[in-house]
DNA sequence: CCCGAACTGTGACCGACGTCACTGAAATCC
DNA sequence: GGATTTCAGTGACGTCGGTCACAGTTCGGG
C-alpha cells in the first residue's frame, strides 16, 4: 500500500489535482507502538493522516497528563492543523497507542489547498467539528463527573471502539489516561465490581452489563 | 445603525453578494444584560454575531456552571454554527453579560454560503481556531491549576479585556463563572490579598502588580 | 437615616482523591 | 522453577474545595 492506495480507499479528498499534490509531497510513515508523533512546544510541520491504528492526543503537565482524544482511522489531528495555520507551537503531546501508518502531509500547504479544494476544506472544518465535540466531552467530564463515572464511561468508549468488552489495559495506564492516581484507580475499579459492573483480572478489565 | 451599518464597521464580509444576502436575511437586536439568548437543549436556527457587548458561554449540570468563553464584539458563538451544521441540540447555554448588541443571521444558509464565499468560511474556520484554544485552556485550567490560580488568570483575563485593574464582580458571580463555591472564592480571594497579589473591597476586585 | 437585601467573612465539617508505604500476586525470564 | 519485575490491593493520612450555618458589612431605596 502506497499513499496513492490509501488515498483511494479513504475516499476523503475528492479533487484529483488535491489527490495528486499531495501524492507528490506527502509520505507513508509505519510507526511502532509507543511512539511520540508530536510533543509539547514543537512547531509542526505535517499534519498526520492516520490511515492504520490509534494515536492518543494528551496534555501533560509535571508528572501529570490528560487526555483530550484518540485519533482513529481516516481522521487527522487537528492541533497539526491549527498550529500550521497559525504557525504557532504545540500545546500537546501525541503518541501512537500501537503500531500505527500515517500519511505525513507537509502543512504548510494546508491554507491554499483549503481555498483551492472544496473537499480539503471539508475535512478540516468535519475534523474541528469532532475535536470541539471531543474536547467538550473530556472538559465535561473533569468538570462534573467523579471518578467512577469517568471510568465507566472510559472503559465503555473504548469497548464501543475495539468492539471488544475485555479491556487489556493495567490500572496505572488507566489511571494515566484519566488523570488520576493509580491507587484511586484501583480502589475505584474494586467498587465498580462489587457493584457488579465490571469483572477484574490481571491486566484485564471486562465490562458486564 | 443598521445590519449593514455594522457589517460595513465590521469588515468580516468581503463579498457584495454574502453582505446582501445578510442584509436581507438578518435581523439587529439588541438585547438586556442576563438575558439567555441561547439554552441546552435547544434546537439552534440563528447564528447570533456580536457586534456590542459581552455573551458568557457555559456548560450547566444540576446547580454548578463551568463557564467555557465569551464571545465578545466581532465574534460569534461556533456552537450555533455547530450544531446548524449536524442539526444537532446544543450542549451550552449563553447569556448576555451586559446589554448587547447581536446580528442574528439564519443558520441554514451557513453551509452553502461556507462553500460560496472564502470569506465566510473564513469567519467559521478562525472561529473554530480561536474557540478550540478557549476551551482547551479552560480543559487545561481545570485539569492542572488550583482554585486561587484559577481565580487570579481569570481575573487577568477580565482586567485585559476591559482594560481595567478594577473589576466589579461579586464573589458569588466570580464564582459561578469558575464553577466554585462562593466561600471558596471569598477565603481564596482573602488569602491572595494577605499576598499582595489583589485588593478587596466591596463587589470590587483590584489587581495589583 | 433606617431597614432589608445583597454581599462578605469565618468556623466546623465532610467527601473525593492524591500520596506514601507497604504487602501480596502474576507474569516473565533465565 | 526460583528470581525479578510488573501489577494489584490496602491502610493511613493530607489537602483541596464543597456544604452548612451564621455573623458582620455595605448598599440602596423609601
Amino acid at each position: 500500500m502506497d499513499v496513492e492506495d490509501w488515498l483511494t480507499r479513504l475516499s476523503l479528498f475528492k479533487e484529483d489535482a488535491l489527490r495528486r499534490e499531495i501524492i507528490d509531497k506527502a509520505q507513508l510513515v509505519e510507526i511502532p507502538a509507543h511512539t511520540t508523533i508530536l510533543r509539547e512546544g514543537q512547531y509542526v510541520k505535517t499534519i498526520p493522516l492516520v490511515v492504520e491504528g490509534v494515536v492518543k492526543v494528551f496534555r501533560e503537565e509535571g508528572q501529570r497528563e490528560q487526555l483530550l482524544y484518540y485519533i482513529y482511522p481516516n481522521e487527522s489531528c487537528i492541533i497539526s492543523i491549527h498550529c500550521g495555520f497559525n504557525n504557532s507551537k504545540s500545546h500537546v503531546k501525541a503518541i501512537t497507542e500501537r503500531q500505527s501508518t500515517l500519511i505525513l502531509i507537509p502543512s504548510f500547504e494546508s491554507a491554499t489547498w483549503q481555498k483551492k479544494y472544496p473537499s480539503f476544506n471539508l475535512f478540516v472544518l468535519n475534523l474541528y467539528q469532532k475535536r470541539f465535540d471531543d474536547l467538550l466531552e473530556a472538559y465535561d467530564a473533569l468538570a462534573f463527573q467523579r471518578l467512577d463515572a469517568r471510568i465507566l464511561s472510559h472503559l465503555e468508549m473504548k469497548r464501543d471502539i475495539l468492539k471488544i468488552s475485555s479491556i487489556r489495559i493495567t490500572h496505572k495506564a488507566l489511571a494515566d489516561e484519566l488523570g488520576a492516581a493509580r491507587e484511586s484507580v484501583s480502589r475505584t475499579l474494586k467498587k465498580l465490581e462489587s457493584e457488579g459492573k465490571v469483572q477484574l483480572q490481571h491486566g484485564l478489565i471486562v465490562l458486564l452489563g
